[in-house]
DNA sequence: TATGAATGAGTCTTCATTCAT
DNA sequence: AATGAATGAAGACTCATTCAT
């Protein structure tokens, strides 16, 4: 095994044994066992586990844009751009349901706290979905609340939504995702 | 103090520190500490920590049920008596944020999943959000979804706003909180 | 076994430890054994491993300086006081090889090195030996030189002395002590 | 660079390290990057860590008896060849703290204590400062005192004046380290 | 021969839980 | 019933040494 496959596969145990058991159910030995290597090599790889969890958690962030900007509608009306973002969201989270259980992990805690306070704080407007608010509202098309709370109305829902399909709590199917989706374009548009 | 007294401060004592630092932040010694009693007497009222973490979640729970049913607008129309329940949400966590942060807490951790799993499949349709929903649909007010899906419309976002809120990113004023009622309304309406 | 005796007993414990196998030679959970308590036990009377190690340092100074107000000749000439000071020192540290040996240990480390820059840069001259010096070199006994070139040459040599007792490389009687307390004084004196 | 040169920059990186930071501080790693070879070339150079640091040991003890032969002062009045002995001592090391303070770490370990036993139980009479003490003395110059305590007597001062020194407790001028030469004779001569 | 990635035993420290008083 | 000292398993992290390349 390479030191890149090493690296690759320490994250993805990191990434399964924390989705499933959060952060502290998930000990640097037991993802070491997990990656089929020793302890030490970890600390190859990684500073620290606070470290490979950032890094895990810029790796997933990265993952996802990619997943955003792939057959972006940038012709499109601005509804359809918008509901692409968002279709592309539930549809990655039901695809790497593991990603998705991590993510919720890394926000709901001081990690995820942090890296939001310094995201918003910093008024890093880069993201497409800060662009599209950005023209949207220009536009007239939206009802002007601030993004943060835009975000919030998108999704608030979908995080619920998604969580709640791969916790078998309902059963999402293209019917139901689709008019889920129009109900968040009906909270925020004017 | 009487055995009750100790009971409470012991509570009370856990959800300041837990909503403040987290479960693993929150040692059963600094919550003895902090009610004032030996740790030993924390075993007594509570079978373990585990036990005393659903024990708040439970009574916090029926604090909520007792605040949305206080003033409940019984007459009113359907529109008036959901707006209720969402502003009454907000509302009280906006003045417990101790509360919140804890339920927040708990939602996300293993104890809070396997919470939802007991309530969701046990088809415990008997809160008055359940009746209420039910009625609306009826009355095709409502988009044909399911509850679990309507709830996740409603309360996904008030929950992001809140912790926004709480967490100093945004400043829900009445006037913001309003529109955010409206906009979820939106969402969910026919 | 109380509080207090327990306490006794980690510190006995750790001092027989360091002093035989050095600071990292010495794990807390050989120190545990040895004192026959749990390892948390130890954490319970001491921050850390390093506070430990002070505390004891602070205790041995103390015992030392006890010693040495014991009997001590207060009437009797100066040249009198001198050699009282530097025989206790032999005798006590010949007496207590394990104390002298942890106290080597302790100034010849880190620790060591921060005592003595506090102790020596705070003109700290509340000392017996300090006021003795000072006394002397007024008196013109003494040649006249920095207090801390006085203390290298007084107790310099009675520690390589020391040392090599205990580990048998010569053997002090006390016709030798006493040439060798004479020998101190004579390259000190004018 | 050949062998030999690289077995030269590890044991001078070794020398560095340990003598900044102690045994404990100087990890095998570091002393590789140090050397700019790799942690297995270290082991083909020496057995383990504890070899290593004998090795220097060893090396460092020989580069002082050199220095102390250069400009010996054969033909000299004993009390020359002597003052002579101590002034390179004090001179080298003051030249050389970093050597010097490698040999204190050495001298207080266990390294230096079996390192010392082997030497003086193998009545290793065999350097330039044995025969002089012996001469000396034959000629009644000296105290008839065992050569151990006469070393003790010379080099225990002196060890604790360069110590203060490199860390910064006194501060050793020329006229100083006459002095105390002079102060260590008296100690010693009759 | 040289490399440096990999190993895993060993370190300090924390904390849920127990139990003698 | 109440106490809180004691326990020891478990966790993050280090580093001397080895060995495949």
């Amino acid at each position: 095994m390479t030191q890149t496959e090493k690296r690759s596969e320490i994250l993805r145990s990191a990434l399964v044994l924390i989705s499933q058991k959060g952060f502290h159910g998930a000990p640097m030995s037991m993802i070491a066992d997990q990656a089929q290597v020793a302890m030490g090599t970890i600390y190859r790889c990684f500073e620290s586990k606070e470290s490979l969890i950032h890094e895990l958690h810029r790796e997933l962030e990265s993952r996802f844009q990619t997943a955003i900007m792939q057959d972006f509608p940038s012709g499109e009306p601005l509804r359809e751009r918008f509901l692409h973002v968002s279709r592309v969201f539930v549809r990655y989270s039901l695809a790497s349901p593991t990603d998705f259980c991590f993510l919720e992990q890394f926000y709901n805690s001081p990690f995820g706290v942090s890296y939001r306070r310094d995201r918003i704080l910093g008024n890093n407007d880069t993201g497409v979905l800060q662009k599209l608010l950005d023209e949207a509202r220009k536009d007239g098309m939206l009802k002007p609340l601030p993004h943060t709370v835009l975000c919030a109305l998108i999704f608030g829902p979908l995080f619920c939504l998604v969580r709640d399909h791969i916790f078998n709590f309902i059963e999402l199917d293209q019917k139901l995702v689709d008019a889920c989706l129009e109900a968040t374009w009906d909270a925020i548009r004017l």
